[in-house]
DNA sequence: GAGAATGCAACAATCGATTGCATTACACGG
DNA sequence: CCGTGTAATGCAATCGATTGTTGCATTCTC
């Protein structure tokens, strides 16, 4: 391929047109300003050459960098891997809200050492605003961007009296009602799989308190309050299991990836769901009906929740001043309880 | 926050500190033209007023774009979502390895409607260089591109005759020992789940045929050539459970994500697995191991794929015209054979 | 103390587009 | 044939950085 008569500017198309650079930018641009005839010349020659403008240069002039940053900020939970289902599903969700709105998707995963790693992206002018996929331990770093940068949403807890816009699901309520439905479904003694220190987490659980002490049954909760991820569930819930006394009959576990190691571990120590234990997860993933048994959860739209996120972001690009969403968490019920 | 006295850019900070834009740029590059004096008061009110240079206008003159693109094309496979595991487990080792190299991850999900898709992303300008995670079915745009911009890499089978560099597992052998395998596990009658029209997914299939070619058993084979995603594979393996007659002792699965819903379809079948059938998938994706039984499987190890991609498309980057990658499948035995 | 060498910083062109304003061209009426 | 109006195009500044070249002070040398 020669590579000499390549196009590789509007002013390379110009002269091949024979006209000036601003008539071709205005030509590819379909402006009413230029005559149709030289427009469709210059367009034709577009294609010809298939030549597009360059994405970079325009938006530098525009002031505009047509992207947005989604981050995953992993504070405490350096252990968490990117692939993480819970991350994943909701990326894909953004993906497809982004790209129907024309704008790429900056992806990074963060792994917050100093505290400038949000100013890093914000700073650097190539996003025209930022997605946090969860608040990690750095409510700090995010209420102090957010204070003077408005494009900024991110998804998790709704802190009171905490500034950022944030999407997120009752995490109370959640944990509320998918303790009640083990309760209905007459379990008397609970364990809770999940680390507290997570605010999204500490909600859940107080959820699950407030449910089991309106039925007078507070101290029949224990915990396991570890950091679990996909690869530390398993052994952790493993060895909870060999030496707790005795076995819960009903487990509240914090998210589903915890909840389908704490089925693994119990299909290994004999004990059978929903016979002997109920359990319920969170999140309602991809795999959560996948599972055996298939996994009773709190389901939290991660797919109404990542478009409203994409929306306030977009009304705060516009300069609107948002409030925060929290979306109804809802019980689905299927064999593990 | 007053944004009056905001510095936006090196002139307002070169304003400030007495000097030229020039000088602040080599001075926050550390440049050794620029006096040491100079240069760290330059750098601490840039620090001050946490200023950071624009990275696209940087980009825009040195002409790289700082980012690399990486494209899922779902193809024939439009009901195939991204966050299926496998994209997403592949998505995290590219974000890391990426961001290791200084690089941003573009990432833009594309259903190539019409065959302009890759080039949009790449002459756009805004990306250094293209990974495409599979190839879909759109060998031939892929091989178009591949004959003129170098930077391009792909996921996927290493398809004779074809100039574009890809990076795969040997899906033939991985077919062929998933199938010995469950020769050695006592299995005579197989059924292979998954679709021959993708590439990978054929070569796996040859594979498993040569395998059972070899001990005389080529007839002893059947198949469900459905498209399988993460939705629709249970179902369809439901149903074909009903409709056989006698079900097989060994199933090979063209995937972890459809041996998954295979072993959910067996358990609600009544058909205990290993016992009455054995079942192997294919990828090792980080669920594998927490399915009930565990999943045995043949590993693609993805983080070694992922890093051979960033490798040589940065090789790529650099003008060199590199070879294409086969990886070792390996077997891992778990309980599920 | 004059001339050469050296160190620093300023100047200005450049990357590739966009866009307000100036200018040209053409048509038409008087 | 000229003035005027309008449609179409050209000109040049601009976005925010980088970098080769140039110019000015020192400092060094003999």
């Amino acid at each position: 391929m020669s590579d000499q008569g390549r196009v590789r500017n509007i002013t390379d198309l110009a002269r091949l047109a024979g006209v000036s650079p601003g008539t071709v930018s205005r030509a590819l641009a379909d402006s009413q300003l230029i005559a149709k005839k030289t427009r469709e010349k210059i367009q034709q020659l577009a294609r010809e050459h298939d030549f597009r403008p360059n994405v970079m240069a325009r938006n530098l002039r525009i002031k505009r960098a047509g992207a947005i940053g989604v981050l995953i900020p992993l504070g405490h939970e350096t252990g968490q891997h990117i692939s993480d289902p819970f991350f994943m599903t909701m990326l894909g969700h953004l993906a497809d809200a982004l790209t129907e709105r024309g704008h790429d998707l900056l992806l990074s995963r963060v792994i917050p050492k100093d505290p400038d790693w949000l100013n890093r992206v914000v700073d650097s002018g190539r996003v025209d605003g930022v997605i946090l996929i969860g608040q990690s331990d750095q409510i700090d770093v995010i209420e102090k961007m957010a204070s003077r940068y408005l494009p900024l949403v991110a998804w998790g807890a709704n802190l009171p009296g905490k500034i950022h816009c944030s999407v997120g699901s009752d995490n109370r309520k959640g944990g509320e009602i998918a303790t009640r439905h083990l309760i209905e479904r007459g379990c008397r003694n609970f364990a809770f799989f999940g680390d507290p220190v997570a605010p999204e987490i500490s909600e859940r659980l107080e959820g699950c308190r407030a449910a089991l002490s309106a039925v007078n049954m507070s101290s029949n909760l224990s915990i396991l309050p570890a950091h679990l991820t996909a690869e530390t569930a398993h052994p952790a819930i493993s060895k909870w299991l060999d030496d707790t006394r005795s076995i819960p009959n009903g487990i509240i576990a914090a998210s589903d990836v915890i909840a389908m190691s704490a089925l693994r571990a119990l299909a290994e120590h004999g004990v059978t769901v929903p016979g002997q234990v109920h359990v319920i997860g969170y999140d309602d993933l991809p795999f959560s009906n996948q599972t055996v048994p298939t996994l009773s959860t709190v389901k939290q739209d991660l797919a109404a929740g990542a478009a409203h996120l994409v929306d306030l972001l977009f009304r705060r690009i516009a300069g609107e001043e948002t409030g925060s969403v929290v979306l109804e968490p809802e019980l689905v019920i299927r064999q593990s309880s």
